[in-house]
Order: C-alpha cells, then structure tokens, then sequence
DNA sequence: GTGTAAATGTTATAATATGTTCGTTTAGCT
DNA sequence: AGCTAAACGAACATATTATAACATTTACAC
C-alpha cells in the first residue's frame, strides 16, 4: 500500500475507529501530542481533546498538556497523592508539632490518613526509629530512611486505598508494643467522641491505643464537630490532641477536661 | 526504524512524555545532564530544569548540579526491571503456564520473587480469588485488579527490598489457609534441595507450604545445579514443577522420581 | 426532504509551558 | 583561599494549549 493511501485512510473516520487509531499510536511512543494527531486525522485539536477525554475514560492513559502518556503505573507504588488535600497547609503545621515529640530509639504506631502520611515525611531523617504502620503510603515513603525500620502490618488492602484492614491486620497489631501512636480521625464529635468513616478501621484504631504506651490525635479544625460511621473511643482514651488555632476554642477547653494534652498550631 | 526517524521522536513531545522519556534515560545510565537533554530533546536547558523539578517531586530523581542522579526508590524499580529481564521470556512462559493451574475461587500464595510476579501480572483479569503475598511487587501489580483480593502479609520491610520477612510474617502467614502456593527459588540442587539466599525467605517459604494445600515450584532452567545459602525443602515438598525446555532432561527427569509432577515450556 | 441528535468546528478566555535575561550560587581549579 | 566558567533560579514576556459555550455540520430515521 503506497502512503497516499495510508493517509487517506486516516481521514474521514468515524470517532470510535479513530480513537482506535490513536490508541496504537501509544504503541509505538509513549506520548502523543493533539496537535500532530490533528494534522495526521485532519480534524481539529478539539475533536482530538475530545477524543483523548474518551480515551482517558476507558483506556490506561493520562491525558497532559499538549497530548497525552501511556499510564505505566510503576512497580512498587502505591498511588496516595491521588486526593487532592483540603488543609495541606495546616496539616503539615500539625505534622511539625507531632514530629517534636519523636525521640531517638522509640517505637512508634503510624495509623492511615494524610496527617499522620505528612510526619511520616517529617520522620524520614530520625535515628534508630521503629515504625509499625498498616498504610502503604507511609511504608513506602519511609522504606529507604536509613534511620528507620518499618514493620508492616499485615492483612487486606481496602480497595481503592493504600491500606490495610481486617482481622489479620488486627491479630498482627497484636503482636506489638509500642512507646507512641500517632492517629487521625474522620470525625471529632463535640461532646469529644473520635469518629471513623470505616467500621474495620475504627477496630484497628482502637487496638493501637492499647498496645502503645502513650497515644496522639492528629486531626485539623475542619474534622470538629463533624461526625462518621464508627466510634472508636474518645479523646479521654488519647494523651496528646494536635489541632490548628482555627479550631473553636471553647470546644478545645471542652475537650481538655477529658484529660488529653491539647497543643494548638498557627494556621 | 532509522536515527533520523529516532530523534525526530523525541521532539516537539508534550511535558509528560518528555519527562517519562527522561525517566526513562535513567534505565541504562545512572545519571543525566540537563545540557546533554537539552540538546537531545532540542528545548532549552531551563525547561529540562523544571523537568527534572517535577520528577524531583515525584520522589523519582534527585537533582544534582549539571543533572540529576537516580533515588534509591527507583534504583530499586529498575533493578527489579532487569532482574525481570534476565531469562525473561522464559519467566514469561513458565508464568503462562503456572496461570493455568488457578481456578476461579482460589485462595492463592504467591511468594516474593520475579518469575511469580510476571504470574501476579497474568492474574489482573482472575475473577474472585484471593491472592496471599509478602511481596510489595506482588501487591502493589495486582492492587487494583477489579477480581481479585489481595491480603499483604506483615512483617519488616527487608532493606533494598520490596518485601516481608520476619517473625511476623511468619505468624500472620500461620492465619490463613490457601488451596495452591506458589513459589521462586535462589536455587535448585542437582539432588533437588530448593534454596534461597536469604534466612528468613527459607522460613516463610516452608510455612508456606504447610499452609496450602499444595504447592508449585517456578524456576527457569539457570536456577538448576544453583545452590544458596539457606536451603528451604526439597521437590518432594512440592506438588508442581514448571521449568523451561532448557532444563538438562536427565535432571528433570531425576527430579520427577522425587514425585512433583513436572512441567517443562518451550524456551 | 425534514427533524433530530450526535459529532465536529469556532471563538473567546483562562491556564500552562517555554524561552530569555540577569543576578546569584556552585564546582572545580590553581 | 581566591578565581573562573558553568549552572542555577527568579521574573518576565511570549507562545502554545485547554476549556467552555456556542455555532455548524453530519448522519440517519421517517
């Protein structure tokens, strides 16, 4: 076949034959850009935006700015900054603060969630550090800090979230003792009941608390007042509360009556 | 393809693709240089900059004066990359083969190693099993697989290693119970000892089998005549042997009277 | 033909990417 | 240490691309 065919063959085709066309195209780069295809098809960039949106949808790749690249997914990752974060900023402000009580040579519980995923950044420089964690994320993030051991719990990995849940992950808790957990929460009621949006989470939670020594919420101002699922005690249970001065403070001396350390940050 | 059609290639790409492409100059060089980039992709040198700020952030790089040098993280990623490589189309097959014992329903093990990650590849479209691993290849490959239930075991994160050893590896594993396991081997002895290189890998995999109901050993042909340091069982533990057609047959042969059944695929 | 719905093209505006300049920092050398 | 050439990063200007809303064309049933 000469190549004025094969250009003629291009053009003219209904959308779903040439959305097929630009998938094969993936086979031979890895990227393709809207405007080269939109010469190759003679359509316009939009009808080739349009397309790709399609694509997007169905097939494994990413759309980016000026085309698009196959989504090869890498070994060893578990997607976490897939979410956007709502309260990056006071987050990692909490994170700080939470980090200042980690000493050398302890042993430390790091529960799932963005806040506690923030120190686990914070905890990559620490010395002679032991971390037991039933998120990927923070395994991840801290399996080649030289300074710390990671042990994974283990048990299921909750679809569509880097993390484990489940009677094993509770069994495997167990097994442990440890100086400090640290913990999120999805919800803080007023009254100072801490809530989880998952039921088998909650249970872990709770088995954390008892196995260390000492415990600390991390929660920003926004989970206040706010309420979940599943109830896995309340801030009477924890030794250290870390919150954000947005947080209404007549519910903090509230809450300080219940018995936590609560430490408040600028945000 | 010829030079000129190459190079063409790598021109005038969208960000995304350029920076995948980037990434991917990292697989046969440990380093790059922004000038050399620059040149290679014909933008200029501040556009590889921001590049390699993105990748940077990604925790893919980390940038160095003049370039940027590989992170641990993907030294691994790529290392394990190669490590596929290696007699990779007889892994491939063997896999192929080793897909055909599983059955719809299964509860499986499937141990560390890359001959059984290239069957955790080929599992992505199981429906309704339950896959047990103390692998993070394994488990990170198959975690979003729509059929298919994956229970990470716990354990300590083995250094420079994307898997789960230990005490408590070996007690989670004690919980659970699998119709078939599926396991790698360092090597195989000429008189059918299986080893492996590392202590606490010996352990699990005897555990391994004694939790399943039965076993399958997958190993290419250069495996054979190996030795290693700790040695596990032997090929009478097993029920299945997949190996390839390269495999000396008077061995194979030896092997069978141990009482695996053997199966060999062309390579 | 005519009506209708889907697909495509067009335009204006917003978002993003790239190149250039220039003052600052760095690595390597004597 | 002090020097030099290269590399860096911030800020700006420019060009490219994305998005949404609307207009137009096409396809197809009746």
């Amino acid at each position: 076949m000469n190549i004025r065919r094969q250009i003629a063959l291009l053009k003219n085709l209904p959308s779903a034959a040439r959305q097929t066309q630009i998938r094969e195209r993936f086979a031979a780069r890895s990227g393709v850009s809207v405007s080269g295809l939109a010469l190759e098809f003679d359509v316009s960039a939009m009808t080739i935006r349009r397309d790709l949106a399609v694509l997007e949808d169905q097939a494994h790749i990413q759309r980016t700015h000026g085309g698009a690249v196959l989504t090869q997914r890498m070994m060893l990752e578990f997607d976490y900054r897939g979410r956007r974060e709502n309260n990056g900023a006071a987050k990692k402000a909490i994170a700080r603060e939470a980090r200042k009580l980690v000493q050398s040579g302890q042993r430390l519980i790091l529960d799932t969630g963005t806040t506690t995923l923030e120190l686990a950044v914070l905890l990559k420089d620490a010395l002679n550090i032991t971390v037991i964690t039933p998120s990927l994320a923070v395994a991840s993030e801290l399996q080649h800090a030289p300074g710390v051991e990671v042990i994974l719990l283990g048990g299921v990995i909750r679809r569509g979230s880097p993390d484990l849940t489940g009677p094993a992950t509770e069994h495997c808790l167990e097994l442990f003792a440890a100086d400090l957990a640290f913990q999120g929460a999805d919800g803080i009621g007023l009254d100072g009941a801490i809530y989880n949006s998952d039921l088998r989470l909650a249970r872990v939670d709770k088995i954390m608390r008892r196995v260390a020594t000492q415990s600390c919420l991390l929660a920003d101002h926004s989970k206040i007042g706010q309420t979940a699922l599943a109830r896995n005690g309340t801030l009477a249970d924890v030794d250290f509360f870390i919150t954000n001065t947005a947080a209404p403070a007549a519910c903090l001396k509230r809450f300080a009556r219940l018995g936590p350390k609560i430490i408040t940050v600028k945000s």
